[in-house]
RNA sequence: GGAGGGAUGGCCGAGUGGACUAAGGCGGCGGUCUUGAAAACCGCUGUGGGCUCACACCCACCGGGGGUUCGAAUCCCUCUCCCUCCGCCA
């Protein structure tokens, strides 16, 4: 059960919440006056167990107290704050702690085989006694023992990834950097007539209904039809084929709701918990995107050298409450709470996760390439790396109608930050010490915004889009999609 | 949903309060022997942390957490996970 030294509110995460959650065993059966519900301390859980500094998390932790100038620095770039000066405290406190228990452990082990060895009852019970206070006050170090890490580790969750020194730095996505651009964003002129918006021209084709997803799920649902809908499968499973046949990735097929860990390990905890779908009767997590449940396939694994790396390719549904937008992009299939994405995912070796971020990124936009559809390759700059992401570089397909360049993929680096939380290791040599992967992710691409790019590009002047000719043998050979094709 | 059985090192597997510093085996690494290999024999073997320039040393880890005890792989409580059978079911 999670009984944990009781920790002071400010000793929460910041923005987070405690929640409550349903134990009716605990309560039937449990110490605690608590009759049916529990807190829960947010700390990560590994396997049921409390997930302690002393193992991944330390690493990072050793930086921090090496170099926590360089660290502070950095996250002044990234316009991010965390409790930094605390971690550093609590590090001494919990050496110190630490050094004076062991010494009284070592002494207890040692004074308690002699107790063993002795015969005589009146010469073993001066030492019982002796052992006795120790005892006592080794019970009462490791209490303070676990208040320090718990309280450590809480600060030390709240500290996100360290921006790579190629990055550049800047306040907001306002300073990205375009890296490079294919194709000249189509205009009216280019169409010869002023193209529509894809919430126009889907519901005037009869493939995107919004009235019914609504009545279905509420706003920011949506209703695809026939060729729609045939349309968004036949581009999942080409650009599935295509990553698996062109790009040597492995193709997955994973869980979508996940453990509490999965989370953590990923990095969605505890920054992003009021994003997410959880279900709590059994405390269970829908996933927000792909990436969640590929982190975890190798949690807690020690991976071979000699695999890596390793390219796993999965399209899942993701889920997202999108509580951090409320307003924006309310119209059509831009920002949805479940869509598709099919995601690209590696785990490599750290000298080399740099060079497979570009190859990642030049995967993804092959699909824009065979599509044909005018795109761009973004860098974020510090101010907009995100939580996980060391290296960050964004494509961005324009969309005529909606008159804007869309994000239809996000490829980054996040080097040890996810491999630490998720312990995720290999072994570099045959004696050499066990070091954490780096992880990468990008989608390749995300549904909606693709069919959104698809369609206001493919637009004719009659209200018909033209289907991509790389799918259309996937379409049972339709060229055109036009208003009557809710049957084709 | 019901009943039962389990969780020990890279793997198999022994271990009911003190020599567990975890038996034995398999695998792996090194060596002896050999022209070479096999076999045989000998030795070694995990993870994390603390203290260190480093070595050495120390602490923790037998599914997780808590407890009893001078002392816990072993006893108690609790949670999680896995397996088998029955029921239900796409």
């Amino acid at each position: 059960m999670w009984s944990v030294a009781p920790v002071g509110a400010g000793n929460r995460l910041k923005g987070g919440r405690v929640r409550p959650l349903q134990r009716k065993e605990a309560a039937l059966n449990g110490s605690g006056e608590s009759r049916w519900y529990h807190e829960r301390p947010l700390v990560l859980p590994v396997r049921g167990r409390v997930f302690y500094p002393r193992r991944c998390t330390m690493i990072d932790l050793r930086y921090i107290r090496e170099h926590p100038d360089q660290v502070k620095e950095a996250l002044r770039k990234l316009h991010a704050e965390a409790p930094i000066d605390e971690i550093l405290h609590l590090d001494a406190d919990r050496r110190e702690v630490l050094g004076e228990l062991e010494a009284l452990r070592h002494k207890r082990r040692v004074a308690s085989k002699q107790i063993g060895q002795m015969d005589d009852q009146d010469q073993r019970q001066p030492h019982i006694d002796e052992m006795r206070s120790v005892g006592v006050r080794i019970s009462d170090l490791e209490e303070r023992l676990r208040d320090v890490e718990h309280r450590l580790l809480q600060a030390l969750y709240l500290v996100p990834n360290l921006p790579h020194e190629s990055v550049p730095v800047g306040a907001d996505e306002s300073e990205n950097v375009i890296i490079r651009q294919e194709g000249e964003p189509k205009t009216a002129k280019d169409f010869n007539f002023e193209p529509l918006p894809h919430w126009e021209l889907g519901p005037r084709l009869g493939i995107l209904d919004f009235e019914r997803g609504v009545k279905l799920s509420g706003s920011r649902f949506y209703v695809m039809f026939g060729m729609g809908s045939r349309l968004q499968r036949a581009l999942i499973q080409w650009t599935l084929d295509f990553h698996i046949e062109k790009h040597g990735y492995t193709e997955v097929y994973p869980p979508f709701v996940v453990r509490e860990e999965c989370m953590w390990g990923a990095g969605q905890l505890p920054k992003f918990m009021d994003n997410i779908y959880h279900d709590v009767e059994d405390d269970l997590w829908l996933i927000g995107t792909g990436e969640i449940p590929m982190t975890n396939l190798h949690r807690e694994e020690i991976l071979d050298a000699s695999e890596l790396p390793k390219k796993y390719v999965a399209c899942t549904p993701c889920f997202r409450r999108e509580k951090f937008s409320a307003g924006r992009d309310v119209r059509g299939i831009k920002r949805v709470h479940q869509f598709e994405k099919v995601e690209m995912y590696k785990f490599t070796t750290p000298e080399s996760s740099y060079e497979e971020l570009e190859k990642l990124v030049e995967d993804a936009e092959a699909i824009c390439r065979a599509l044909e559809i005018p795109h761009r390759v973004t860098q974020m700059v510090t101010g907009d790396l995100g939580f996980t992401a060391a290296k960050k570089y964004d494509i961005e397909m324009w969309a005529p109608g909606s008159g804007e360049w869309l994000e239809v993929s996000s490829c980054s680096n996040c080097e040890a930050f996810q491999a630490r939380r998720a312990e995720i290791r290999y072994r570099p040599g045959p004696d050499a010490r066990l070091e954490f992967v780096h992880t990468l992710n990008g989608s390749g691409l995300a549904l909606p915004r693709t069919m959104i790019a698809v369609l206001e590009n493919y637009q004719q002047a009659d209200g018909s889009v033209i289907v991509p000719e790389v799918l259309r043998s996937r379409m049972g050979g339709v060229e055109i999609i036009k208003s009557d094709g809710i049957n084709g």
